[in-house]
This record gives structure tokens, C-alpha cells and sequence, in this order.
RNA sequence: GUCCCCGUCGUCUAGCCCGGCCUAGGACACCGCCCUUUCACGGCGAUAACACGGGUUCAAAUCCCGUCGGGGACGCCA
């Protein structure tokens, strides 16, 4: 593992923290991104680490969906942590907190204080008796082995402000009285052992706690993050303050917080309540490209101001700066017949657009494997092309190219041969002249528009009125690519083949 | 309840800091037209917003105050 304190000085150093607790939310995964154009825009660091201190929530299959997600975007880190294995470090911050007297033991029994929430009154400051016991109480009561929660003793009545400069809100203040005793460490069963005379060490950190500790031991320089987190920074100034001794070398980072992304009703996005529309992996497997997407949520809360949507990555990052960042919500559009917002959807299609075909071939390639065709290389690079501009999601491609890829085609409406103002004997006349021209002309897109052409006029026909028999014939349907080029990739004996099977159709209906 | 944040087309946003160039710009979506062998792409066009009320000013989306509305935080969750 890198030595952090290594790294050269005066360089930014980010940190994305996520908690593993479930799938990479759409919210968390632009914090990602921006914590993540920040750090490369400033020849910064980009440090992972993963918060997983809530031992009760926490899970390894979801440590896997955050990499899963995060490999998905296709953004690099630096560094990477995980804070269950850095529990030492934060256990000697604690000690050396409350060793200053700057927190206190609180033996109030665990979830004593949760339904004062629910109640309408003034906020809770810290809990009656506890902030006020002396030590040698609070020693004994320890020794003898009573659970308790460690409590930030937040300055009272000293009218004490506290106040940071926000890189997107601006100047932050808020009178410490307000500010409530805060835990650091969750209270623990009676000790193992004796080992600490302070009795602190089974108390698993709080967020608080161990994300400063880390921070100030990672020398994080610029924390970006929700705005769900802002008021949050006041404690988290009052932590780092307190372990000024402790990292003696460390400068208070800037602090920038990002609007909410929020759901159509205006609520803030969660798991539980929008389903898998928040978990990235959702957007994965529906055939986004990760450029899209990345490039989708960067447009939510940030605007490069140059009247730009379509933005390849490494413009956004060049563009990327913190005052570029909005400071209102931005709502996520999704319904329940349609879970991806309009445009996320457009701008997918426009990325898959601006897509080298050899690209979008092998992006294409896994799709249709999936779909259960056979999908040789070859062919995909030849369809390709011929759907590039049909698609929005890399899966509309089964729908859009299945007829290249199947042996039979799908029953279809006979109807559909006919063409607009005419008659089913007219169909039959199509096809059979298309039988007899394919059978002899070159299968190259100029000889068949030439041959066509010539033949649909030969039959006194439109030339729009003579293809859709055709195109109907060989792909099953109205809609589908460009005539001459499907009939290329699909070969002469498939074209012919399928409209032998076509013609018997039209027999009913004459 | 307490504290904090926010409020420009349906949505994402430009403009706001440093009032006049704003009869408020762009994009998505929607609608219409054009291109066209279908679909799509592309082109053109239409509809659509400064939350409200006061004030300051020759002039306010831009500055000030208030109201209303929305959101967030207030856990031994993160």
C-alpha cells in the first residue's frame, strides 16, 4: 500500500469514501466522478476508501457491487483503503480526544434517546447527567465494565462560531451551541479484557470519528461530497480540530458540497424507497456506456457554461471546476414504464454514435451473445455500422439486428408485404422480379441500387413501393437499415431464400 | 420543533458575484415541417421559465427585505 505520507506536498489529495451497504447509487457515484475530475483536472490524488465501520450493515457482496460499479465507470484511483482495518488508528485518536477532556463517556443504554426524534420538540444537545460527570464517576463506571457511547464535549455557552469557506455554498457559519454532542465511538459489551484502563476499545468508530481520523492521517486536502453532509461539517471541524496535536502536519481541507440528486417528486434519491433505478449496475446492464453516463451525471449539478452537452471525458475534465457546480437539487427523471431519464438516453445515443465501428462492434458483441446469436465477429463489424444510428442502448441492438443473426425469421403480419396504395398481387410481382434481378446481379450496394431501381421503374413502380416487399421479405418487419446494405450483409442466398418463404404468405391474401 | 441550504421553460441548465448587451440563451422531451426506399440520423421551426410581494435605481432575473414553496441535517447510519 502506497505510503500516503510519502506523496509530495502541495498537491491535492481526494478521497471518494463510500459506504458498502448496498449497489453504487447514482448519487454516490458522482461524487466519484467529480471527487475524481477534481483530483485528475489538478494532477491530484485520488484516494479509494471504503467506510465500512457499521459492522451491523455492512456487507462483502457489496463491496464487490461498489468495485463492480466503479470499474464500470472506468475511472482510475490512486489509493486504496478500507477503514475496518485502520480501527487502531482511530482508537488512539479517541483516547487521545478524551485524554484532552475534549469527550466524555455517555452510559446511557444504546437507542435510549431514538424516539425523541419523532417528537416535535427542540433539538437534543447530549443526554441529561452525562456531560456533567466527573471523571472519577465516569472511571469507576468504566472500570466496572458498563457500556458507553464516547461523546464530543461541543463547546456550550461560550458563543463560540464555527465557520469554513464551502467551495460551491460559500461561507458556512453556525454558533457551536448548536452543534449536539456528537458520538465518536459506539458503545461496546463490557471489555474483553482489562487492556485499556480507559475502557475504550471495543467501541467501534463512529462515521465522524473515523472519517477525520483518516482524512488527517491520509492527508486529504479537498473533500467533495453531498450537501446532505454540510451541516455535518461543523462536528467534523471540531474533530479535526481536536486532533491537531495528533497530526501535527495536517491542514484542515477545503470542503465543496454538491446539490442532491433527487427523485421527479423532489425527494432525495434512495435504495429503498426508488428500487434499482439508483444502482448504476442498472444503467450498465440496460446498455449505457460509461462515458455517457458519466457524462450524464456530470451535467447534473455542474455545467461546463458553454452551452455543451455531449461532452467526451477528457474535455469534462479539462472543463471541470468547482465553480462550475450548481447549488440546487437536481432531479433524476424516471417512471415506472420508463426508468432512465430522457436524456441520459439521448446522450447515450450520442456517444454510441461518436463510436469507431470496431468499438461499438465489440461492445455490440457481448450484447448479442446474450441474446443467444451466434455473432461472429465479422458480421457484428458489418451490422454495425447499419445500426449505429437506430440504437439508443447498446440492447435495443437484439431488436434492431436480429434478422442478420437468425436462421428463421419471426412470424410477421403477410400484410406488411404489401406496400402503401397497393395490392397484394403487386407484392407478388415485386418479389418475384427481386428473385430473378438478386439471382444474377453482384452483391455490392451499387449494382443492387442500380439493379433495383431499374427494375421498380420496369414495373412502373415508386421506387420507396417497390423496397418495402423487399425489405420486409428479408428482415421481417418495415422498419430496419437501408436496403442495399442489408442485403450485402445479409449475402444472396439468405435475401433469396427468405423471399421464396415470403411469397407463399402473399397467396392468402391475393 | 431547531438549525442550514435552495428556488430561471416539464427536466438539465446559461445569465446573477461586477444591475442596462435579456423582447431571458442552449439542451432533452413534446409538436410541426424538410430531407428520405422504411426506420433512424440530420436540418429548420413552434410551444414553454426569471416562485410571490415590497423596496433601492433612470433601469432588476441580477442588489436589499419579507412571504411562500422545496430540500437537507439534527442516530451509538453513513
Amino acid at each position: 500500500m502506497p505510503d500516503a505520507a510519502r506523496a509530495p506536498l502541495n498537491t491535492p489529495r481526494l478521497r471518494f469514501a463510500p459506504s458498502p451497504t448496498g449497489f453504487l447509487h447514482v448519487g454516490s457515484a458522482r461524487t466519484f466522478i467529480f471527487n475524481w475530475l477534481y483530483a485528475r483536472r489538478n494532477q491530484g490524488t485520488m484516494v479509494l476508501r471504503i467506510d465500512d465501520t457499521d459492522v451491523e450493515r455492512n456487507t462483502e457482496a457489496s463491496v464487490q457491487s461498489i468495485f463492480d460499479g466503479l470499474r464500470w465507470l472506468g475511472l482510475n484511483w490512486d489509493e486504496e483503503y478500507r477503514q475496518s482495518e485502520r480501527l487502531a488508528l482511530h482508537h488512539r485518536a479517541a483516547e487521545a480526544i478524551f485524554a484532552r477532556g475534549l469527550a466524555y463517556r455517555d452510559f446511557t443504554p444504546a437507542h435510549a434517546g431514538e424516539d425523541s426524534q419523532s417528537g416535535a420538540q427542540g433539538a437534543w444537545l447530549s443526554n441529561p447527567g452525562m456531560r456533567e460527570m466527573p471523571r472519577a464517576e465516569s472511571d469507576r463506571r468504566a472500570a466496572a465494565g458498563e457500556p458507553f457511547a464516547l461523546r464530543y464535549r461541543v463547546p456550550r455557552g461560550e458563543g463560540r462560531v464555527l465557520r469554513f469557506a464551502d467551495g460551491v455554498y460559500g461561507e458556512q457559519t453556525k454558533l457551536a451551541d448548536e452543534v449536539e454532542d456528537f458520538a465518536l465511538l459506539r458503545s461496546a459489551g463490557v471489555p474483553k479484557d482489562g487492556s485499556s484502563s480507559l475502557g475504550l476499545w471495543d467501541g467501534m468508530p463512529t462515521y465522524h470519528l473515523a472519517s477525520c481520523v483518516d482524512d488527517a492521517d491520509l492527508r486529504i486536502s479537498h473533500i467533495i461530497r453531498g450537501q446532505d453532509h454540510l451541516t455535518n461539517t461543523f462536528k467534523h471541524l471540531l474533530i479535526f480540530e481536536a486532533l491537531a496535536s495528533e497530526f501535527p502536519n495536517f491542514v484542515t481541507p477545503q470542503f465543496a458540497h454538491l446539490p442532491l440528486l433527487v427523485a421527479p417528486d423532489g425527494s432525495k434519491l434512495s435504495k429503498r424507497k426508488h428500487g434499482p433505478v439508483v444502482s448504476i449496475t442498472t444503467y450498465r446492464d440496460a446498455g449505457f456506456l460509461p462515458q455517457a453516463f458519466v457524462n450524464f451525471l456530470c451535467l447534473l449539478g455542474w455545467s461546463p457554461k458553454n452551452d455543451r452537452d455531449f461532452l467526451p471525458l477528457d474535455e469534462i475534465r479539462d472543463l471541470f471546476t468547482l465553480e462550475g457546480v450548481n447549488r440546487a437539487n437536481a432531479v433524476i427523471n424516471f417512471t415506472d414504464e420508463d426508468p432512465f431519464d430522457p436524456k441520459a438516453v439521448w446522450l447515450n445515443a450520442e456517444h454510441i454514435r461518436a463510436l469507431p465501428v470496431e468499438e461499438l462492434a465489440r461492445e455490440l458483441e457481448p450484447v448479442f451473445r446474450q441474446a443467444g446469436f451466434e455473432a461472429p465477429r465479422e458480421k457484428v463489424l458489418a451490422v454495425a455500422p447499419l445500426i449505429r444510428e437506430r440504437i439508443k442502448l447498446l440492447r435495443d441492438a437484439v431488436q434492431a439486428a436480429d434478422f442478420f443473426f437468425v436462421d428463421e425469421l419471426p412470424a410477421y403480419d403477410p400484410a406488411e408485404l404489401i406496400p402503401q396504395k397497393g395490392v397484394a398481387a403487386m407484392a407478388v410481382r415485386v418479389l418475384e422480379t427481386a428473385q430473378q434481378v438478386l439471382a444474377v446481379t453482384a452483391f455490392d450496394h451499387d449494382a443492387l441500387d442500380t439493379a433495383l431501381r431499374q427494375a421498380a421503374a420496369s414495373m412502373g413502380l415508386k421506387a420507396g413501393q417497390a423496397f418495402q416487399p423487399i425489405r420486409v421479405a428479408v428482415c421481417g418487419r418495415k422498419n430496419a437499415p437501408p436496403l442495399f446494405e442489408t442485403l450485402v450483409v445479409l449475402g444472396r442466398e439468405v435475401c433469396l431464400k427468405r423471399i421464396g418463404q415470403a411469397l407463399p404468405k402473399l397467396a392468402s391474401l391475393a
